[in-house]
DNA sequence: TTGTAGGCGTTATCAC
DNA sequence: GTGATAACGCCTACAA
């Protein structure tokens, strides 16, 4: 028979075990883990002095042992972002956040720099906390990522474009469709010469997609590309201000600018505003997102409304449904988007 | 003696274990885990089979078994912000990340949406997954909170206010000389008539701290503080042009106006522009953070410079060293502030 | 209603 | 250089 060395008499550590709880109850450790998850299982009686004991000890689960129990998985969903200090990001993280923290799941959140190498270590480094889901902004993905993803049969969720073959779910709205139809927009309005801002497209399928999305809608209106109205911008309200310029002083200026990346429309409306540029009247614009600061700019731009929120939401909602069915299929939300005509264009 | 059946014939699980990987290189698990941790234990021989049998399993180590084992912390720092959709902690949160993620430490996200009771739970939550430090942006918590906190003996870093005594350590900065400073700056540029605009007060030590700042650079200057050119807004842009609003239809209007919550300058800044306001002329505006954007309008807000991305790296650089020390004492790191003049005031 | 035994995946310790 | 054993803290399964 083992003797029982009364754990209080360990060298002072940081958490209390449910052994201690146990011992100043004066019962044996299942009853503790009874009055924890199924009180009813206990005795009115010795539950208030379990829970007395909780109290006094101060004593919180460990959540690592519990989980080994099961071989299964933490109550962490993995989030991977292109990067954390982005608004339009920060607005699903919260949809996330919002919709996950009722079902006791937190977030753990990195970002990978735009990056598939560094998506690929931060991916294996919170499988090793083996979170109960992942979501990932980025859709294409090294394959060693695709592998350990595939190996974990856990939930996976792509945010960043509805992408035809996900890895396993795909919550998000088509960038080339949202592209599109901004572009048609502007064509519906009577311009012809429509420059395109993006962020550089090497490597980027969003951007790539936002591209293709803008030029197939000049094609389907037998309008010509014009190369040199094409652009390519590091991310930043200054590229705004530069785009603009750059497409002003061409030979062939431009009539209206689509400005597809991040906070490029706001640089440039407020560069038009510095120049004394009537908006539209000496040039229309259009944004991809429409930012809260958008709102506030008068005129308010040109825009897409792509709910980032709704992404956060239905991602987690996709997440808590395959987790619960432990079902590998292929779901696809597409959450849409819509044109916000307002008043650059 | 027990039978070992091969765990590689157990049903189908989702991740590999080291057992499955020592089975395979025909090992021990106890190799597996040196040539994991410690290669140089282990003959290159060997140390080839188990690196080839891992690759070929995909074998990722389960972190909550290595964490169980030394009754230690997982590899998470805990993070808790007021809010998860701001972009001043975003850029607190891109800190923090930059700095923990070489070192191997992740993130764990949550907001406690302003109140301490969720905090609490937050808290109580987080601590299952037994992390190795704690960022909180909050200042005022709950006995519990703080009991819990004490008891884990985990390093807690508050980001929010440079606090006397804080739980543990703190880096920020005094919001309370901040707003003296700004208020100050208003003053040397010869205005008297100064309205005060921040989010409610109650039960936020922030705002507090900056509403008496800024009372105590009035009395100091021996200006007689105006009860009604101080106001408390809901946050939002629109709250600026709405204290604006307020502001300018008093009986005795301001001069000048020190925005005290997060974008209420900006949008004031924007109404001004709609009214066709001088800034300054008509009125002087001055903003506590320096949002991005704020560079971008004409002329740019007289503002304080808030070092939110320095804030997460000092915060990480504390966490780590009192990790490595163990030693609980205080630590006050004063990352300061500066007042940006620019054209406002 | 309560307790005992055993094992989850890993690693510290000690033996070979 | 390598392996056997015994925990780590909790919970499932079974016994009392």
């Amino acid at each position: 028979m083992k003797e029982i060395r009364p754990e209080s008499l360990r060298t002072q550590v940081a958490h209390s075990t449910m052994l201690q709880v146990a011992e100043r109850a004066g019962v044996s450790t299942m009853t503790v883990s009874r009055v924890l998850r199924n009180p009813s299982l206990v005795s009115a009686e010795t539950r208030s002095r379990v829970q007395k004991a909780v109290e006094e000890v101060g004593y919180i689960p460990n959540a690592l042992a519990g989980g080994l129990r099961l071989s299964s998985t933490s109550n962490l969903v993995a989030v991977i972002l292109p990067s954390l200090d982005n608004s339009l990001y920060s607005r699903t993280i919260q949809g996330l956040s919002d919709a996950l923290v009722g079902h006791g799941l937190n977030l753990m959140l990195g970002d990978n720099r735009y990056s598939s190498i560094v998506e690929e270590r931060l991916v294996e480094s919170f499988m090793e906390q083996r979170p109960a889901g992942f979501v990932l902004h980025e859709t294409v993905h090294s394959a060693k990522t695709k592998r350990m993803l595939m190996l974990a049969r856990v939930p996976v969720v792509e945010i960043g474009d509805l992408v035809a073959r996900p890895i396993d779910a795909v919550v998000s709205y088509s960038n080339k469709l949202a592209s599109h139809a901004l572009t048609m927009h502007l064509i519906g309005r009577g311009y012809r010469r429509i420059g395109f801002v993006s962020v550089p497209i090497a490597g980027n399928r969003r951007a790539q997609q936002r591209r293709e999305g803008y030029l197939q809608a000049l094609k389907n209106s037998r309008i010509t590309p014009i190369d040199k109205l094409i652009l390519e911008c590091e991310p930043g309200f200054a590229s705004g201000a530069r785009g603009l310029d750059l497409l002003m002083s061409k030979q062939v200026k431009a009539d209206a600018i689509f400005f597809a990346g991040d906070v490029f429309g706001i640089g440039a409306l407020l560069e038009c505003q510095r120049r004394g540029w009537r908006v539209p009247g000496d040039i229309a614009l259009a944004s991809f997102d429409d930012y809260e600061i958008s709102a506030q700019l008068t005129p308010h731009l040109t825009c897409l409304d792509i709910p980032r929120y709704r992404i956060g939401q239905e991602a987690a909602r996709v997440l808590l449904t395959r987790s619960a069915a432990k079902d590998i299929g292929r779901e696809r939300v597409n959450v849409g988007f819509s044109v916000l005509p307002n008043q650059t264009a």
